[in-house]
RNA sequence: GCCGCGGUAGUAUAGCCUGGACCAGUAUGCGGGCCUGUCAAGCCCGUGACCCGGGUUCAAAUCCCGGCCGCGGCGCCA
């Protein structure tokens, strides 16, 4: 029963598929009774069309199979093309009608309502949640995110690289990861690529990108933490400085940016606009940062972080002033980043770090690496660091480390910002959080 | 981790503050019926619920305690 046609495409070419007898097959969106006549909404991957079962058109054999069918039901059906006043302007006489299968119980879920029922219950029957197209919308929208993300580096000469996501210390602190047994040992879920990449620019890849999971193992309560999700990374050597790293991340989202019309219905299905990226996105240091949010009415203490508030008001600041959906935040105080993070020269508890926010969240951490085998020690020690429990990463300094950096994206975080989401779980098919392990 | 809010039919909710007229209301779903052009189809009939345990009280969905679960804010971060 592989199939041949899809309801779109079945639509699209309706002209000349008219009065032809198609065979097409989903599920059974909505079903309107009228007796005589049974209306049957079909629904696949690709969009939906209106199937009418009419006595005296249809034989009398599909119509009693008409009258049996429940919503959800997977059916392939076999019927004429003709025009008619529904929203596509097509539909089929349905001729005949095999059930596949039908549920066994009321539907937890109303599939063409879903997004009404809760989150939970959402989650939990994520295989009927999906099915709304409004949901797969999502999901279609992440795929096309990866996949501009590795189309985009590629063409610009990165190697995409696989990295292990089982390892034998956490990359920053080692107080967030998950512990796993391996073969006995100890060890932990990878936190984020970032020590590998890294290796692999020293090893003389130049630049590499990989997308893949992370493991964090934070009691996260927040609408915007997953303890497991994909992180768009790359990592380039010979950077002149960490404005470099800025300029791919940037480019990246502009290309995200001006091709959102290959994508438009998809945005449409969330009331979405396309991103908005200037000439030039802004670059404002942590320092600038704390004035600009004085302005906004919001104290940041000197030196310190930005909260949440903080991030949606530079949000805000960065739409009105401008008019860009985007805004880096740059020189991050050394105190709140890794000791990975390059210092500045003249002011080292400033740093080559930088976030980028996107519609007031944050979505991208990146900046320049300290690539210097001393430097890198003495950063370690500064943090309260064990050098002992980073042994295998010094040593990748010990033989040659060009000048770089990178960065590392969230891409639930950006489906969520680009869709307007309210929870980070509605972009994750089936999302890992702290009581969350089922289905 | 800290703090706050919540748990009522398949689903989503009202009721809780101010205990009794609530054998728990509404919408939708589900089952049945009517209808030959519906598209949030309509109309009629039916179905189905107070998270678990303990306590207070003549009386608990409602008040108190414990547990489990869920949601959110902060922290941390992508």
């Amino acid at each position: 029963m592989l199939k041949e046609l899809f309801v779109r495409e079945a639509v699209k070419r309706g002209a000349e598929l008219e009065g032809q007898e198609l065979r097409l097959c989903g599920w059974a969106h909505r079903i309107r009774d009228l007796g005589a006549i049974r209306f049957v909404v079909l629904r696949d991957r690709s969009g939906t069309l209106q199937v009418v079962f009419k006595k005296g058109e249809t034989p009398q054999e599909a119509l009693s199979a008409a009258l049996g069918l429940r919503e959800e039901a997977v059916i392939c059906v076999k019927g004429v093309l003709r025009r008619a006043p529904t929203r596509e302007g097509f539909e089929l006489l349905g001729r005949e009608l095999e059930v596949h299968s039908s549920p066994l119980e009321s539907l937890p879920l109303e599939v063409h309502d879903s997004t009404k029922a809760t989150l939970p219950t959402r989650l939990r029957y994520r295989w009927l949640d999906v099915r709304n197209p409004k949901v797969s919308a999502v999901f279609k929208l992440k795929a096309w995110v990866a996949r501009k993300f590795r189309d985009h580096f590629s063409a610009l000469g990165f190697t995409e690289i696989f990295t292990p996501k089982i390892v034998a210390t956490g990359t920053e602190s080692g107080a967030d990861v998950f512990p796993v047994i391996y073969f006995g040992k100890t060890v932990y879920l990878a936190q984020s690529p970032q020590f590998y990449k890294q290796m692999a620019v020293i090893a003389g890849l130049e630049r590499v990108f990989e997308v893949g999971p992370v493991f964090r193992a934070e009691p996260h309560h927040t609408t915007r933490h997953l303890n497991e999700y994909h992180s768009l990374d790359i990592e380039v050597g010979f950077i002149e400085s960490y404005n470099d790293v800025m300029d791919f991340v940037e480019g990246f989202f502009r290309r995200i940016a001006e091709e959102s019309h290959e994508v438009k219905e998809l945005l449409e299905e969330h009331g979405a606009e396309p991103l908005r990226v200037p000439e030039r996105v802004p670059r404002v240091t942590m320092r600038q940062a704390y004035e600009i949010l004085a302005e906004y009415g919001k104290k940041v203490p000197y030196g310190e972080d930005l909260d949440p508030e903080g991030e949606r008001l530079l949000g805000n600041y960065a739409r009105e002033k401008h008019k860009s959906d985007l805004i880096f935040v740059t020189e991050y105080p050394w105190k709140v980043r890794p000791f990975y993070t390059m210092r500045k020269e003249e002011e080292p508890q400033w740093t080559y770090g930088f976030d980028l926010l996107m519609r007031g969240l944050e979505v991208v951490t990146g900046g320049q690496r300290e690539h210097r085998y001393e430097r890198l020690r003495q950063n370690l020690r500064e943090k309260g660091l064990k050098e002992d429990d980073f042994e295998y990463y010094l040593e990748f300094f010990k033989h040659g480390a060009p000048p770089h950096g990178g960065a590392g994206m969230g891409l639930e975080r950006i489906t969520m910002q680009l869709l307007g989401l309210q929870n980070i779980r509605e972009a994750r098919l089936l999302p890992r959080d702290t009581e969350r392990l089922t289905p």
